[in-house]
This record gives structure tokens, C-alpha cells and sequence, in this order.
DNA sequence: TTGAAAGCGTTACCAA
DNA sequence: TTGGTAACGCTTTCAA
């Protein structure tokens, strides 16, 4: 690859006029702007970004650390985060932290070694002060660590309410709860909106909440016990999407029909709700937008203009689908 | 961040003695050793990456370019390659190209601007004559452009041969394929395997090929015109477990039952296939590990290591699940 | 065993 | 309008 020189010693103009026409700044005759692209075309020449970044101590460059891209709900959100970035000249580093928290710190000090411009992180394992030695700006997505740090999140809470709620609606007498894991903010959030709507009812114990660690196999076996031991159970809430695949597993599993004799909803929105069989009814995430309104944060904080919102927590839609599609439901 | 030369000054000695024991090489007394790493702790100095980088014109970063992450076939790739390039010390680019030519030009400009060290590239719209233009060594995966390439894939034409076989012995008398686009590879060989197998009964024509793009949405259109032009059809073997999930719920709103009425066979042996009801009966490639075996190929590339393989096909499993599970199927 | 200095490819300041 | 040059942070050669 040619360098910058070498264009000027092809143009007979010193370096600092080639990075002129290349940078567009400082005057320069029209003559040899021309004669300087002329020969930039020639020889190919495309500048070193890596020794661009040392001078300017930025890269063009952000960290994307995510839990695990093979998890469904994460290649979406990524999708709204590189699509964003790509159309602002920035590339995209990519982390799969599993949650531990050693593994998410090795990626913040590659991070400031390589000099990335900043990150985006779907973590909470870290602690916020670990975060705050960083200089580099940072944008928490999908759960909320502390207010310090420009989040965007969506309505869990509430949301998980609705989902109860709608449970109800169809019919549903008896409610379980199939958790995720307890040190996930979200996942904590849910439970608590379920455990808010159900707390007053005569027949609700904690024994209807079982944890299905966000996946669909825990999941599955989870709601296998739970059934055989409550066959009074007509409705669950799945903490996920993914952990609701392993309810309607079980269900069919055990004879059991869906939506007739169990009402399922889970929750993300992710694109495998929609091909379930029976389809699943959701509390739909805005994730692309949510990776996407990330990504928008972000570059505003690299390129210091000042944000319009420092927190961001979107609506959640209940999608209805088959999976509580019960016949004789109240009117709604 | 503390520079080599703020470490340099705290310790009384010159930058080359501090970046000897930083790399381990040349003379240095004990002495002298343990008060630099002392200082380096204290000021909790990191070497900057991209100083080095430019020095060395290599950056322990590779790129990854799929079609599109949010292809659940993709992630489990990604993973896979992700794991050991962390290993290794390398991070990882990643950019999605939406299989188009300019998307793709794109990043392997920036790769080689931000001089990474090399790619693994999904794709094959690219023509190999650009490909070559890169200095940097470049892994083709799941799709083989050219022999000129090292290249990662599974057997998909003989594999898919097995797939139609298995679709008869379950006792399939008229069986149809759901072809992928024309314009990748992989897609063509396994359209070329239903063919080799089919091409002489009686009943065969090409009637019996639609086309599903890879994704699910056009498979379950292309199926339900299918179904309905041919209700003669008892088997269906479709390119990829996406398009096989539109398969399944195409099928299901015509009431026909799968496996009793219809057997339906995947591709690829993705996560998804499992949570399908019925569950899915698939061709499974060993995606993580053709991720992993990338990897390592490119690793070897870069370190100037000789290629164990240059070619690696992979054997592809037959998973039996539900869709093909036919009662009175033949012994086997 | 250590240090000085050139060089990696840019940019931007100061002079001309 | 242009060129020379220091600087970005590091590595390595050569000399001491």
C-alpha cells in the first residue's frame, strides 16, 4: 500500500500539501489538488488510518460487548448497533462476555489500548466504578447498571404487568412464573411485575415462580417439575421469549394443550415468537430501534454534541398470538 | 493513560530499557527490571495498540464479514470464531454485507486501512480477482468461491443426496425442495443433491422446486402455493432450517399434519430446529466448529505458520427428529 | 546493561 | 499557496 510520501514524491509537492487535498482543509491551488488526486488514484493510495488514530487519539472504532450473540435477542439488537455505525464511518469491535465479569474487562482494556472511540455494553456484571476510570464514553443497553450512565432500556416493570394482566384476561386463574437469572437487572424487574399483579391473590406462593436461567433448556426442565407439581397451573409468564420455547416444549411434552389448558407469553419479541408452533403471544421489545437509538447516543457522545436524552426506556407491545388464544375469552 | 515515556521518567531510565522488559528482550538488570514493573503498576501503564500497530503494520484484529448476523445460522458461527481468535489474543471486526458487493468492498477497505491482520469472509459475491488484490490472508467460509482460497464448508451435495434418501425410506413417494438463491453456492449444491436423487422417477418435474430465498417468510409463501398446485407431495427437503420453519407453518394453516400427511427435512442444524413443533428433522453441519477451524486457519495464516489443510469440507450429520418421524416407516 | 535516535504514516503549526 | 518539521507512542538498531 502506498503511503503518503510516496504521493508526494509522484507529485513533486511535499506531504503536508497531500494531506491538505486529503483532508480538505488549508489552501491549495486548484492545479495541484488536481495533479495530487491524479496521482492518489494512481498509485491507490488510501492513508493509514492506524497512523491516523495515533495522531488524532481516536479510531473510528467502537466496542460492541454483549453477553452472547448466540443468544436470539442479541444478533438484533447488534443489527441496530452496526447498521447506525456503518452509515457514520464507524467499525464495530464485538465482545461476547458470557457475564463474567473478567471477560468483560479484558475487553475494556483492549478497548483503551486499541483506542476505541467508545462502547456499547449489554452488561451488569461490572461494577459502575470499574466503568468510570474509563475515559472513553459508554452506553449501557438492555439493562440499567446506575444512573450515571446513559442507558436505553424498555419497560420491564410495567410491561411484565401487562403480561399478567393479559393472562388474566384470557382467562387465566392460576399463574406461574418461569425467572431468569437473579443478578439481571431486567430479569429481576420482570419477576417483580409479575409477583406485583399476583401478590394479592388467595392463591399465590412463591413455589409458582421457578427459574429458568434465561434459557430454554433450564427452562424446559423447570416447567416439566412445575407442572407435575401444580397441574393447577393454567397461565405462565416467561421471563424471555427464549425460556417460553422451553415452556410450550414441556407443555406438549406432558400432554398438555396450548392455549387451551396453559396460556404462555413470553417476552423479548424476538423473530422465533413468530414461528413457534403454537405462535408465541410476547411483550414485544423494540430491539433493533433499541441497538439503533444506542448507536445514535453514542457517536453524540464521541462527537461531543450534547444528548437530547440521557435515558431511554421504551414501551413494550403485547403482541397476541396463538399461545393465549383461548377460546371463551372475556371480552376485551 | 500513562505513556511509555511518563514511565520512562518515573523510573529514572530510557524508553528502550522500558519497552525491553515491556517485550521481554534484550539485557536488563534484575535491578532495573523490578523498578520498571513497579512504575508500571503505579501508573497502571498499558502500551498503547495502535502506536504499536503502526510500528509492526499489524494490529491483532481480524475482520469477520457475514451476510447477516441476524441469520440464526450466523451467530453460532460468529461465536465460534470469536472464541478462539480471544484466545489468541486477536479481536474481532464484524460486519454484516446483506450479500452486497459494495457493503463487502467496503469493509475490506477499511480492513486494510486499519491494517488488519486478516478476514474471514461468508460471502461470495465478491470476485476472487479483488479478493487477491489484499495482501492480507483471507479464510472463505461456508461458501467456496474458489480453490485458490483457504476455505471452510460441509459436504453439501452428497449430504442433501442423504437427506432426499432419508425422506424416502420414511416412505416420501413425491417429494418437492425449497431452494435457496441461485447466486450462492452452497444453495446450488444442495438443490444439485435433491436433483441427482429425484431426477429419475417418474413423477419428477421441476415443478417441484420453488424458491425460498434462505428465509422463512418466502418459504412459507412458496410452500403454500406449492401444497395447494400439489397436494400429491408427502415430502418436502428445504435448502435451510429457516426456510423449513416456513415450511412447517405453511403446512400447519393448510391442515396438513407433518409427519403423517407431509415430511419435512431441514438444512444446517441450527438451535431453532429443536424448538420447532414438530420438532425438525435436519442435515446438521457443525457450525461452531467450522467457526473455530476458521479461526485457527487464519491464525496459522497470519503467523506465517504452514496450512495443515487448505480445504476443510466437513461431514454433515442426520438429525431425526418429529417432522420426518412416519409411523409406518420402512425398517432402517 | 543502557541510552540516543531513527522510523512507522499521519497531521498541523509556523515560516516562507 | 506551499514546505519543513515536530509530534503522536512505540520498537529496534547502533553505539557507548
Amino acid at each position: 500500500m502506498a503511503t503518503i510520501k510516496e504521493v508526494a514524491k509522484a507529485t513533486g509537492v511535499s506531504v503536508a500539501t497531500i494531506s491538505r487535498v486529503l483532508n480538505n482543509n488549508g489552501y491549495v491551488s486548484e492545479e495541484t489538488k488536481n495533479k495530487v488526486i491524479e496521482a492518489i488514484k494512481e498509485l491507490d493510495y488510501r492513508p493509514n488510518e492506524v497512523a491516523r488514530s495515533l495522531y488524532h487519539k481516536q479510531s473510528k472504532t467502537i466496542s460492541l460487548i454483549l453477553p452472547d450473540i448466540t443468544n436470539p435477542f442479541f444478533p438484533e439488537l447488534a443489527r441496530g448497533v452496526e447498521d447506525i455505525m456503518n452509515d457514520h464511518g464507524y467499525t464495530i469491535f464485538l465482545g461476547n462476555s458470557d457475564e463474567k465479569a473478567n471477560k468483560e474487562e479484558r475487553y475494556l482494556d483492549m478497548m483503551e489500548q486499541k483506542h476505541v472511540d467508545g462502547a456499547i455494553l449489554a452488561t451488569n456484571t461490572l461494577d459502575s466504578n470499574h466503568l468510570k476510570t474509563l475515559k472513553k464514553p459508554v452506553v449501557i443497553i438492555d439493562r440499567s447498571i446506575n444512573s450515571d450512565f446513559p442507558t436505553v432500556c424498555s419497560e420491564n416493570f410495567h410491561s411484565s404487568q401487562d403480561a399478567v394482566r393479559h393472562l388474566k384476561e384470557v382467562g387465566c386463574k392460576v399463574i406461574a412464573h418461569i425467572e431468569g437469572p437473579a443478578h439481571i437487572t431486567n430479569s429481576v424487574l420482570r419477576k417483580n411485575g409479575y409477583i406485583e399483579v399476583v401478590k394479592k391473590e388467595s392463591w399465590f406462593t412463591d413455589e409458582y415462580i421457578v427459574n429458568g436461567h434465561y434459557n430454554d433448556k433450564d427452562a424446559y426442565q423447570a416447567t416439566l417439575t412445575l407442572l407435575k407439581n401444580h397441574p393447577e397451573i393454567d397461565g405462565i409468564f416467561a421471563g424471555n421469549d427464549l425460556m417460553a420455547t422451553g415452556v410450550l416444549k414441556a407443555a406438549r411434552n406432558l400432554g398438555i394443550s396450548i392455549p387451551e389448558q396453559l396460556a404462555v407469553i413470553g417476552f423479548d419479541g424476538i423473530r422465533m415468537s413468530e414461528i413457534t408452533s403454537p405462535e408465541l403471544t410476547t411483550m414485544a421489545q423494540p430491539i433493533y430501534k433499541m441497538g439503533e437509538t444506542a448507536a445514535y447516543m453514542l457517536i453524540d457522545l464521541i462527537e461531543q454534541r450534547p444528548l437530547r436524552e440521557r435515558y431511554y426506556k421504551y414501551p413494550v407491545q403485547l403482541i397476541k398470538r396463538q399461545s393465549t388464544n383461548v377460546q371463551n375469552q372475556s371480552i376485551n
